[in-house]
DNA sequence: TTGTACGCGTTATCAA
DNA sequence: TTGATAACGCGTACAA
């Protein structure tokens, strides 16, 4: 079966392709009955345009990229949820590429990202380094990274949509100053290493305010089991300290379950915040505590950032960079 | 800065565009020297083909469109792992694809993928209706289905890929009435509804073998929070049964929690099985029976049959059917 | 208001 | 072994 083309609905309505392609565009030069038949002819033909076609004439996709790490994306549905939605709302495609270790460099996307000559890209964070960035650059490629704070870079005209994390460490850990509480840990968390090494700072920052020094970032293998293992074995000859910081589910219920199980009660002897919210946090008991990110709208702002700067990109030349908020959640590992 | 094109290279190197374009496709009729010297002109000028044209004057854009729910894709990541990982090695670009209730209807994405041109369509189960499926056979593109048997269908020629939740279901059942255990409820995953039909039918059918109905097909809301809520109310007045089969990880928390917080005991008084594995069911207190169901492998082996079917549909032409095994991971919540 | 003709960047066919 | 040149399907100046 061939496919229609602008020359059969040209020829089925008995006018120029010039005049399909203007019925097609939403020109308004075109006098209305013969706009009628050319849209009857669409119609009965069952034609669409070839977006491959377009792409070529008008030197233009409407198709974004967007890049993750492949071990992230189960974390980060939500994100994705927000981009997909509005990147819907202004028509544009998704190029979805993963990185990882082993078989897909971030060399590789790139290069696929610039064939593919999509429109714009979307970044997460612990994806990518500055080397790669400056790539796409070169290439005049409109990019926004999500996640966290993009530190000052040579590489600029980029757009960054990210919770300040280095701020909310550094206020929840004065808070704990303020209620006497000064035995902190932070546990790393591999996946998401640029917004650790952020919360890691604003903690010292507030250790540092107080005279003392932040010696708990605590790191250890990445899965559940790893890290459950390590703990139980820890917590034999080691007491928790009074505050522990983790950012994933899986790390958290990793300490709420060895924590618990080696005798010690949960928030009394140790309380546990995880960063991360989501439902697996409410299943445990006691629930625990954690922050409200904003994930669907990172996802969301993000992508309507990008559509603007490639609208106009003069529009948003001076605030390509924009903070979300965020909210502490108390519930049971926390008092 | 002007993207370089086949013709920069042709006057860098000194020669004609189709001396050039043989050197990229490796063609062998060309001089070794001139190779070189177009390879130099490449490396010099940093040239990337321009996919756009290429698929225009191929008519074959090496992409292929991956569609799925936007409420499941944080349930299939190993799926999507599995998909992204082949893609990568055949140089399939993926478009992704999500459909949900209100912003992205499967009829939106279909005309998304038709102007795309894509090579082949990867669908999730529970996604799409037969109509839909007819549209996309209309139009030529390849297509196969994973997640569960595709029924009878007069859309033929799609590839599927498959576990046969109906026999794992019909064969546990069966094992449940040898010993004497006969009061089973199976609860509905709202977001895998074409699975549960077959889990259903499984059961049905083993039920039916042994002279009697099967009756327990729990229907409720589909978040945590209210399954939850749900339960716990009906322990307050209801024994659970014997045996309960659950499809999500959320799902099996929120019985294995209102049952155990209900006083019953698991495995004692009710034993527990989640067919989807993930970490999370070893996090719970038992940890959660489960199947072992190849995630990953369904996702690969799709889209290498896809890539198959792309390359030589006739060689594939007989067994465009893929089973894939499955086994039982005891846990602690059967005995 | 409509049509003609060129350009977008490739590949492929044919001559040379 | 190489080079012109016609497709691929569309948008758009420019002409009519």
């Amino acid at each position: 079966m061939k496919r229609i083309t602008i020359y059969d609905v040209a020829k089925e309505a008995d006018v120029s392709l010039a005049t399909v392609s203007r019925v097609i565009n939403d020109s308004n030069v075109v006098r209305e009955d013969t706009k009628q038949r050319v849209q009857e002819a669409i119609e009965k033909l069952g034609y669409k345009p070839n977006a491959i076609a377009q792409g070529l004439a008008l030197s233009k996709t409407t198709t974004v990229s967007i890049v993750m790490s492949e071990k992230l994306f189960a974390y980060n549905g939500k994100i994705l949820n927000g981009l997909m939605d509005v990147a819907k709302i202004y028509n544009y495609n998704i190029m979805f590429h993963t990185t990882s270790q082993g078989i897909s460099k971030m060399q590789d996307v790139i290069e696929s990202i610039i064939k593919s000559h999509v429109d714009g890209v979307i970044l997460f964070n612990d994806n990518f380094s500055e080397d790669e960035m400056e790539v796409l650059q070169e290439y005049q490629i409109p990019m926004v990274v999500v996640g966290s704070l993009l530190p000052e870079t040579k590489v600029n005209n980029v757009g960054n949509v990210y919770v300040d994390f280095e701020k909310m460490a550094y206020e929840m850990v004065n808070e704990l100053f303020d209620k006497g509480i000064n035995d902190i840990s932070l546990v790393e968390d591999k996946l998401n290493l640029s917004m650790m090494e952020q919360m890691r700072s604003g903690i010292e920052r507030a250790f540092h305010d107080h005279g003392t020094e932040f010696k708990k970032y605590i790191s250890y293998d990445e899965t559940y089991k790893s890290s459950y293992n390590f703990l139980t074995e820890y917590f034999k000859t080691n007491k928790p300290s009074q505050f522990v910081f983790t950012f994933r589910d899986s790390q958290a219920i990793a300490v709420l379950n060895s924590c618990q199980e080696a005798g010690y009660k949960i928030p009394d002897d140790c309380q546990l915040v995880c960063v991360l919210n989501n439902k697996y946090l409410s299943m445990t008991r006691p629930n625990i505590s954690t922050f409200n990110i904003p994930e669907y709208d990172m996802g969301a702002v993000s992508m309507r950032l990008l559509t603007k700067m490639l609208v106009d990109d003069e529009s948003v030349r001076e605030n390509k960079s924009i903070e979300l908020g965020y909210s502490f959640i108390p519930k049971g590992t926390t008092k």
